[in-house]
DNA sequence: TTGAAAGCGGTACCAC
DNA sequence: GTGGTACCGCTTTCAA
């Protein structure tokens, strides 16, 4: 019966055809804009239906000038953080009327990947484009906002030419740090992802460092790096640390991830968190940011970070490359069961 | 200087102005297909270059009638198992040369929302079309196979006009039984998925009920539904559920999502896993499947199924619809320590 | 080696 | 209300 040989989709041609009038009136029809007898219409609808027409992007973005598309670059799906990100562009998107096409990358940190996957998104002709990214750095994007209106999504970014929506990471770690210091924590160790493995991280251990400073408290900061037991040896390293009889009682880590990891550590020590250290996180995002965790973290706004950068990214199609936005949101204070006063010293 | 004006993007006939030739010597120059003079060649790149062209994809894949594009529409995002899933499909179709767009939902079940995604896709004119959703019906989908060559991954789909690659639920759920069974549990609880939210999950569920059965064991089936506290109760009805002198000592949760939630539950009742219930997952996928966690689970095998769905798309370029391959891949079993042998009952 | 022209699938403007 | 036609940016004959 059905030969299952693939079939050319059809186009409005083969409605016209079907239908017997000119390729004009099935343009007409389709885009419902009137101008076409009712009659007329309806058969068109019904020949399109049954030939299982579905309208060409490419065809109708080349004459009109214009995609309704967004294009959002995720530089890594695996981590829910970025899963969440893009689900709120996706929504806010859809609100507005925008179709969203994404290309992401696999994790791995290859950067002409992601460039690529940049290039793929521009040939589409993106009304917009949301990088969601802490690799890509300015440099890789700036020489295309001119053609393009683009903000960065979940991280800080300085580049006057480059709107950006995150959540303070300032203000975030300044919520932690208070909370810690709150508890009677003085020594406080930092566990920093290098810059060149993601700026956003790296960002957040600075201002957790500051902000502990600032609170009279002291900073140890301990450098992670690519290995996989990175947050091991730092734990190992901050429980060895003490000054004079102060020991670090608590350590502030750069994600929900990283503090899984660092109790995992601390168990295979013979220790526990919160009794010997106390631990917090960062992104506050399911499913790690869980009761039965309880983790101590910041909760960064997701929905709105979403919200905003779409809104950016289509109210401003002229960029005035010059001052570009830079919204820093207010994360939320976490507090789980993680963090507890620390034990005098034994 | 700059004036911060959006610049319509470059064509090849701005570059061809720029360079002094034809813009069918542009097209050939940067097709890099020879033919061309070596130095125009040189000369065309490198106006493109200090243009910033980005070639339009629309233009092209309207004449070239082909888009190397890949379609992948992913439920929800928010789901890492999906991340995990559309990351794997994405390295793979870069591997053979394809790039991927995808169009996610919000986790909504938004089924009209979903349709508009999978036009989306098609409008594009994908080549393939992979779709990740335990919600869309193989009737949903159908009526486009015709023209573009689609598997589903994720899910098993008996539709035969639908290819699919899926971890075998069958066997997953007799491994997961077996290990139960082995501990010497004889009443198991299935917490199921009502198949109206979720096709995968509902299946998952017949399949551990039907393994209890034949391993000798009695299969206690509680139906789930949409509410926030679905497992919750669940989890109540089973602890209540005695026949005669024998409780239910395990039960099996749709996914390690859910497993979260039983454990919730059961210190919400005073009660703990596996001390007083012993508890499955499925999925085996991080940021859950950590040895903190320690959830024992069945784990699926992502990596493959997104490989042998991307090729699958591609090596069909003429789908038979009448007996499309269906690829139940095995999952792995893990154990954790959510599970140990029934407490002799008190 | 290069250029002119046709045409991919649509939309929009024009007469009729 | 309808059909003809130009054109969007690009690839691809086909001549020159």
């Amino acid at each position: 019966m059905t030969e299952g040989r693939q079939v050319k989709a059809p186009t409005i041609i083969d409605i016209a055809r079907e239908a017997g009038v000119s390729k004009s009136v099935v343009s007409r029809a389709l885009l419902a804009q009137g101008g076409v007898n009712k009659e007329t219409r309806r058969r068109v609808a019904e020949v399109a239906e049954r030939l299982g027409y579905v309208k060409n992007a490419m065809a109708q973005g080349l004459v009109a000038q214009r995609t309704h598309t967004i294009g959002v670059l995720v530089r890594n799906v695996t981590n829910p953080f970025y899963g969440h990100l893009q689900a709120a562009l996706e929504e806010r998107a859809a609100q507005r009327g925008y179709r969203v096409v994404a290309t992401t990358g696999t994790g791995a940190f290859e950067l002409t990947q992601e460039r690529k996957a940049l290039q793929t998104l521009l040939s589409l002709r993106v009304e917009g484009l949301v990088v969601c990214s802490g690799l890509l750095s300015a440099a890789d994007i700036t020489p295309f906002v001119q053609h393009v209106p683009t903000v960065v999504a979940g991280r800080p970014e300085r580049d006057p030419a480059l709107g950006s929506v995150y959540c303070d990471e300032q203000d975030g770690a300044a919520q932690l740090v208070s909370h810690l210091t709150g508890l009677g924590h003085r020594r406080v160790g930092v566990l920093r992802v290098p810059r060149r493995l993601s700026i956003t991280q790296y960002e957040r251990g600075t201002a957790m460092e500051r902000e502990l400073r600032e609170a009279g408290a002291e900073p140890v900061v301990v450098e992670l790096d690519e290995r996989p037991d990175s947050v091991a040896r730092a734990i190992g390293t901050l429980t060895a640390a003490r000054d004079g009889a102060e020991a670090v009682t608590a350590a502030m880590c750069p994600s929900d991830h990283a503090v899984l990891r660092a109790v995992e550590a601390l168990q295979a020590l013979g220790l526990s968190a919160p009794g010997n250290m106390s631990l917090t996180g960062f992104d506050g995002v399911a499913p790690l940011s869980t009761p039965l965790l309880g983790l101590t973290t910041l909760r960064q706004p997701v929905p709105e970070i979403g919200r905003r950068a779409i809104d950016l990214v289509l109210d401003q199609p002229d960029a005035r490359p010059d001052d570009a936005p830079h919204l820093g949101l207010q994360g939320t204070l976490v507090i789980g069961r993680t963090t507890a006063p620390p034990h005098p010293r034994g």
